[in-house]
RNA sequence: GCACCCUUAGCUCAAUGGUAGAGCAGCUGACUCUUAAUCAGUAGGUUCUAGGUUCGAGUCCUAGAGGGUGCACCA
């Protein structure tokens, strides 16, 4: 603590023993570094204490007195505590920016006041450091809020230099693997995740007031069903058996409805093994909500209402920038009503051809080719209707837009349309071309979802690796009776996304999958 | 999986095939109202890895590693 009395020639005269300590490289940083904490361990004080007591967060402290004049001086005595992010020296007088989870706050260090060994303690932080201080609540003769500091104590030393001050950290390598130096320094980034946590909470709010009950339901699955996607393979142990990671929520969810509550949501992760993209990780967030004695019509309904609502909770306004795959920003409202139109609308809107999956597959065929739609010659009139959707018109959906009445053959666990037994009572939610959410008027006819469930399995057995099985237990819980319910699944991965204004998914998941870095 | 691009000091970036530099962070010194403080000085490099071409490679070639973007996959 005495460092202004004995300062360097000592460290100077070690120069010899522990080269370390010349230079300016990491390790010689770090050796600096280290070696102040030895220091101060010789002292009898701990530079890791146990714990600090705080009166105000920074937030609270600007709140309180964020309107005094420039030149004022309280009697507020407060103890805060935060990192230390920018450091002047000047003489005699030491300028500091702490910050903690809430805000930021100026340090006003005087060494008439601090005294002089308390003064060389503060000349001998650095930035990244974590502080407790006590001090008077000011302002400078510029009018910036400070604190008059009294005290300080080191509450955990940075033994790793932080990045550049100014420019902050760049390289999305280093930015995704050390995350935690992302949030240091990167206010985009901790945006981004408050973003995302408003996002989720205002879902919870609003299923809450409409009485839905949170679940959890398990991850380890025996069979991956619910969605088209191949999944992750595991094992357990004394069980001796293998088991998937989910890749859906939907056929728990549908068993408690069966069971008789009615409504229930879970928001939970989910995994598939496919290719990583900006819109993809292999494991992602999902929300799922099963209504009963509602249909497709009502969950989209709510899916509007926890969409905009979130909206509003997470960053105060409906109105956002929505980036086209070209990159043209697009301000949208979300307030709007959104626009719903079928599939074969918008094929027709985008082809001039009128489609249906009634038609026989050669029509649909030819239509693929002349738009130049690849295809798998196993794929029936269903799946060919959504890939030309797909190719045609799903990049032009940068309004939020409801597409309905997706082909049976495509939805097994959708009931079909009251007035058309060809496609289904489905809707997919796209905003900026990318697909945010998915509900329908569940199948909850026993006889059918065991038809449909065996076309999945001869798919699957014809070679598609992501089509389902059949699910004896699921089918035995529909035999006890599904009444007419709603289903809707949101990826809040993307909603969060959307909201925060970013493009790449790996912006709102805070640990996204990367290959391991060589140590 | 395929194509293209990137990898240089702790961080952000320079460097016609010809002695690897700067800013920030660090260190030393000056400074009692700074705000990315300023000023003077100083130190810091396996140029991602391994080969190759060349009198000479950060730069050119080959292979590999990691990352990014696009495509494929992703109902």
């Amino acid at each position: 603590m005495s460092e202004a009395s004995n300062p360097k020639p000592e460290s100077e005269t070690a120069d010899n023993d522990v080269p370390e300590l010349t230079g300016s490289g990491l390790q010689a940083e770090k050796s600096r570094r280290l070696a102040q904490l030895d220091e101060m361990r010789a002292k009898g004080v701990n530079p890791y204490p146990y714990r600090f007591d705080r009166s105000h967060t920074l937030a609270e402290l600007r709140a309180q007195w964020g309107h005094l004049e420039p030149g004022s001086e309280t009697e507020a005595n407060v103890s805060i505590a935060g990192r230390i992010m920018l450091k002047r020296e000047q003489g005699k007088l030491i300028f500091g920016t702490v910050r903690d989870r809430s805000s930021d706050i100026q340090l006003f260090v005087s060494k008439a006041v601090i005294g002089d060994e308390g003064f060389a303690d503060v000349a001998n932080l650095d930035l990244g450091d974590w502080v407790g201080v006590h001090g008077i609540v000011m302002t400078t003769r510029k009018g910036e809020l400070s604190i008059k500091v009294s005290r300080l104590e080191l509450l955990s030393k940075a033994v790793r230099p932080l990045p550049n001050k100014w420019t902050g950290l760049t390289d999305t390598d280093t930015r995704f693997r050390q995350r935690y130096t992302d949030l240091i320094v990167n206010e985009d980034a901790r945006r981004a995740f408050q973003v995302r946590h408003a996002v989720i909470s205002s879902f919870r709010r609003t299923l809450a007031t409409k009485e839905f009950i949170e679940v959890e339901t398990p991850v380890l699955h025996v069979e991956a069903g619910g969605a088209h996607a191949r999944p992750f393979l595991t094992h357990h142990n004394s069980l001796d058996m293998q088991l998937y990671l989910r890749i859906a929520l939907e056929l728990h969810l549908k068993r408690l409805i069966v069971g008789g509550m009615e409504r229930v949501y879970e928001i939970g992760r989910v995994f598939r093994n496919e290719g990583i993209s900006t819109r993809h990780n292999p494991e992602f967030t999902m929300m799922e909500l099963y209504q009963a004695f509602g249909d497709y019509s009502e969950v989209m309904a709510i899916c509007e209402e926890l969409i905009v609502q979130a909206a509003r909770d997470a960053i105060g306004t409906t109105i956002v920038g929505i980036a086209d795959p070209e990159g043209v920003v697009h301000t949208v409202d979300l307030a709007e009503p959104w626009r719903r139109a079928s599939m074969i609308e918008l094929i027709a809107e985008k082809t001039g051809v009128e489609t249906h999956p009634s038609q026989p597959v050669e029509s649909l065929r030819a239509l693929a080719d002349k738009v130049g739609v690849r295809y798998d010659k196993r794929w029936g009139s269903g799946k060919l209707i959504e890939e030309i959707f797909e190719f045609t018109a799903e990049s032009s959906l940068i309004c939020p837009t409801f597409v309905t009445g997706h082909p049976v053959e495509i939805s097994p666990l959708a009931r079909a349309d009251r007035n058309d037994p060809f496609i289904t009572e489905r809707f997919e939610l796209f905003v900026g071309a990318r697909e945010l959410a998915n509900g329908y008027s569940e199948l909850n006819d026993p006889v059918e979802q065991r038809l449909r469930f065996e076309d999945e399995q001869a798919a699957k057995d014809a070679g598609d690796v992501e089509r389902g099985t059949v699910d004896e237990d699921y089918l035995r819980a529909l035999e006890f009776g599904l009444p007419p319910t709603g289903g809707l699944g949101v990826g809040m991965d993307r909603v969060a996304m959307l909201l925060a204004g970013v493009s790449s998914i790996k912006e709102v998941i805070l640990f996204p999958t990367l290959r391991p870095e060589a140590f």
